[in-house]
DNA sequence: ACAAAATGATACCAATATGGTATCTTTTAC
DNA sequence: GTAAAAGATACCATATTGGTATCATTTTGT
């Protein structure tokens, strides 16, 4: 059971990189280069982060990545929510309504509260913070 | 994302009637009903619990399970153990040893917190408690 | 002007994990 | 001895994950 996937793992690898390289673009062979992803899986990532928002990007010649906003203004749970979909600590229970026993419901409201206690703990890590 | 997997759910609902059904012992047939999971599917997650000793089986006409200790005994977090692995937050980082930066190690600390954090929270979700 | 260097968009693919079924054997109560 | 149960195991369909390939578009340097 692991919380973070590949996709977050190298988003976090690439925007530090990013970050460090302050407003100089980073251009995906760089980067590629600088965090041993493989390039064009590390490409497709930065597209989706250009599209969400996290980065900016220039086309042409010389192009490349910038942030979009301060590295202190990026936060970890942003990231995995968008390569892995929304924190659901307790998905299957809630979503089907099979379950109508008192089980369910209790066990429903503990993981909602470790859910919200992740939740916070995660949005104190920063692209700022691990640079 | 999610943090608990179809089949610790359905051993938690499962489990769950198994306590409510005291010393009786449950046949997957009746579990099966009781719970709204698929009998062959419930048989297999029944068998794994059996064999990690969390239920105790019996074989024969009139057979079934019972739970092989107090249910304030069976934590969340060794079901989560049992069907999907360790917790490892930050399994690629640490896994893979490419990433020297000093980001990652960063990364990795937090997240070894934020680990230790949880199971201690999932370690006070018991099968007495939701029920 | 134009070639090179970059991203954008998208389609594809292999491997693995997930969720579930089917079958046959063994044990035990009636 | 037969029916009802679990044990063992093999199988299967689908979704997800991790990654590649290709072609179009944009921009810069010469």
């Amino acid at each position: 059971m692991k919380l973070i996937s590949r996709d977050t793992d190298y988003a976090v690898r690439a925007l530090s990189r990013i970050a460090r390289n302050g407003n100089k673009i980073s251009s995906v062979s760089n980067l590629a280069k600088e965090t041993a992803v493989p390039r064009p899986f590390l490409r497709k990532i930065l597209q989706t982060l250009n599209k969400k928002g996290v980065v900016n990007s220039s086309k042409g010649r010389g192009g490349g990545f910038v942030l979009a906003r301060g590295a202190d203004k990026i936060y970890l749970v942003e990231l995995i929510n968008i390569f892995q979909g929304p924190i659901k600590l307790n998905q299957c229970l809630f979503k089907k309504k099979i379950c109508h026993e008192v089980a369910s419901c209790v066990l429903k409201s503990k993981m909602d509260a470790l859910e919200k206690n992740m939740i916070s703990e995660l949005k104190s890590i920063t692209i700022a913070v691990l640079i």
